[in-house]
DNA sequence: ATTACTATTTGATCTATGTCAAATAATCAT
DNA sequence: ATGATTATTTGACATAGATCAAATAGTAAT
């Protein structure tokens, strides 16, 4: 079996956090199957509880909810990302949240049951999730700073940062509901660079 | 030996996640000790790494940086809640981040080596972190959402809700560079009510 | 108790950003 | 390609909240 190559840039992923042993591999490679989603496709709804989490190969996916009957970004994941619905994927019950690929996406898929069975036979799985959410926590609390002191440029700015691989494909609006900020407003702000 | 019962709301918290085992009570006795701190007192010095978690069972705690010389608080700490400074804590190195009391404190601390022990011989140690920074990760979106979309007035009636046992209890110029806004501002709300 | 210091309130402006509206520009479907 | 949606830009105006300044109120130290 010679299809584990597709499989390396997660291990890479894991490898970051623990030691990521033959047996963990191969239960993976067992567990998680390649899946594509067509730009603005769903790849989450949120009158459902989220079951898979996806590890994105390719691609940009969205994640947003819906307030006033507008679409409101929570955050954008690209490539080499986990992306869920983390109270609905950890507590298996609704959340408020859409996830849709805003460019054609290819990601890697990994059921609950999966994710379980390998917390209960691979502690260091326990461990790498521990470890990697305490990254995307220090993400997070850098966001709120930056969302709370700044001006609308500064925000832009610190977006830039934040998504530089990507950020000049993701629609205007999508961005000015992430930052908080209207579209004119982004709008002018982008013109006067 | 039975001085076990100051424990009990560490168990407690602990059960919120995993079954705690007698063994594990033992060794989180054995490792975890009660320490006070004054009003005003610093808890944690932004120049240092932080090596410690504390367990609040008493008062309260704020986590701050200084921006332009100001204090900016990040967040508070009351009854039954772990603090430290996630980042320094993790990584072992330094952050911005200052926790000074701003009431006479109590609480229970928890180096990083025996928290490191714990987390090698209690696998559900690892199971716990990881439950209970899900649930922080819950905490921390709905304060972006608060944050990004609502006026000064509605801000404060969220950390009302937040912090519904202690927001009376935190001087004015902290609360309001919590929420990003002046303290004018907030004063302003305050007294309309 | 009295003084000094710190925190909060109140008032008068000012400004960044929102709102509403309309004009372009870009993308999509036939 | 052509027309029909959809996204972005531009303009005029409104406003929440910031800033600056000064008056009270509250707290702590002698």
């Amino acid at each position: 079996m010679n299809s584990t190559e597709p499989m390396e840039p997660i291990f890479d992923h894991f490898e970051n956090y623990i030691e990521v042993s033959n047996e963990l591999k191969s239960e993976l490679t067992k567990r998680i199957k390649e899946v594509h989603f067509r730009k603005s496709e769903l790849v989450l709804d949120a009158n459902t509880i989220c079951t898979k989490s996806y590890f994105i190969s390719e691609g940009i996916l969205r994640t947003y909810f819906i307030k006033d009957g507008l679409e409101i970004t929570e955050y954008f994941s690209a490539s080499y990302e986990w992306v869920n619905s983390p109270k609905s994927f950890i507590l298996k019950q609704k959340d408020i949240y859409y996830i849709d690929a805003i460019e054609n996406t290819t990601a890697y898929c990994l059921e609950i049951e999966d994710l379980m069975y390998l917390f209960d036979h691979f502690p260091e799985m326990e461990r790498y999730a521990r470890l990697s959410m305490g990254s995307v926590f220090g993400h997070l609390m850098e966001r709120i700073t930056s969302i709370r002191f700044t001006s609308a440029k500064d925000k832009y700015e610190h977006f830039q940062k934040t998504y530089h691989d990507i950020y000049h494909r993701i629609p205007l609006g999508m961005v000015a509901s992430y930052l908080g900020i209207t579209q004119e407003t982004l709008s002018r702000i982008r013109a006067e660079k």
